[in-house]
DNA sequence: TACATTTTGGTACTTTAGTATGAGTGGTGT
DNA sequence: ACACCACTCATACTAAAGTACCAAAATGTA
């Protein structure tokens, strides 16, 4: 949002600029339209391309981008978002429960309760889920 | 290829044509000299727009593209590459079954295999490895 | 401080997953 | 015709995963 601002705001100043110079120059016959047009042409392409690259307005989803309002939104919490995370990179309840220093006891509760939140039968679905919502 | 030089023809063409319009206006004094940049501007930066969601020259792995080859590389058969995929959309063994007509066992066979192929402990695993070799 | 969550852990089971091994069938190439 | 391989299925286990229920700290917040 600050970010479009700020390109658009400078978008427009260069606009203006270039108008300035460009009729100044014309004016007073060191440039010729064509090449004043060349200019603005090149400027804009190169603002086109900038714009869209920043703007993604594509349908693709993003590739990555983390979905944080939708994480709140499903109720996991920190921990259970983390033993997500985990799950996703393919760790067994053990192998989490030692990267986190905590029992598989444990694991396993929060494991459950993330398989009611994202409303998953099995593990692997609720990664396939996570990953449609783009929370991971 | 073929699209690029077509678009990039087009594209001479219009600001050919531009050119001449707004020269052609200018001189007979029906179009002042913002305007012709006004327009040279707008199309221009429609036309980089454009052009960058055609080329797409950035660095993002285009989201998909199954790397057939290093399916074959890795020795996976129709069937173990099959159940995979069902694996990873988050299906258990039962459900794969159900859904190639094949019994439980035979999945747990081709799993098996899978796994071993892949170099996994688990089927999450699976799944993460064959998701960074791109071939689901 | 009182209250609500979150986090942690346990016990006791049930259900899936995964391994090991063997074996029959059908297709392909030689 | 025979060898080879993918595919199928079975039995018998072992190992994880998941569920249900409970409960005590830790943390955050009104």
């Amino acid at each position: 949002m600050k970010r479009t601002v700020l390109i658009f705001g400078s978008l427009i100043l260069a606009l203006l600029l270039l108008f300035l110079i460009s009729k100044y120059a014309i004016i007073s016959g060191t440039l010729e339209v064509e090449n004043a047009l060349g200019i603005v042409a090149l400027v804009f392409l190169l603002a086109g391309i900038f714009l869209y690259k920043g703007s993604k307005t594509g349908l693709p989803p993003p590739v990555d981008f983390i979905d944080h309002k939708k994480i709140k939104a499903l109720e996991l919490s920190k921990r259970e978002y983390e033993v997500l995370k985990e799950i996703s990179i393919g760790l067994s309840n053990r192998e989490i429960a030692d990267k986190l220093f905590l029992t598989e006891s444990t694991i396993k509760t929060h494991v459950s309760n993330v398989l009611v939140k994202l409303n998953a039968k099995r593990r692997t679905q609720a990664v396939r889920i996570a990953k449609s919502l783009q929370i991971i």
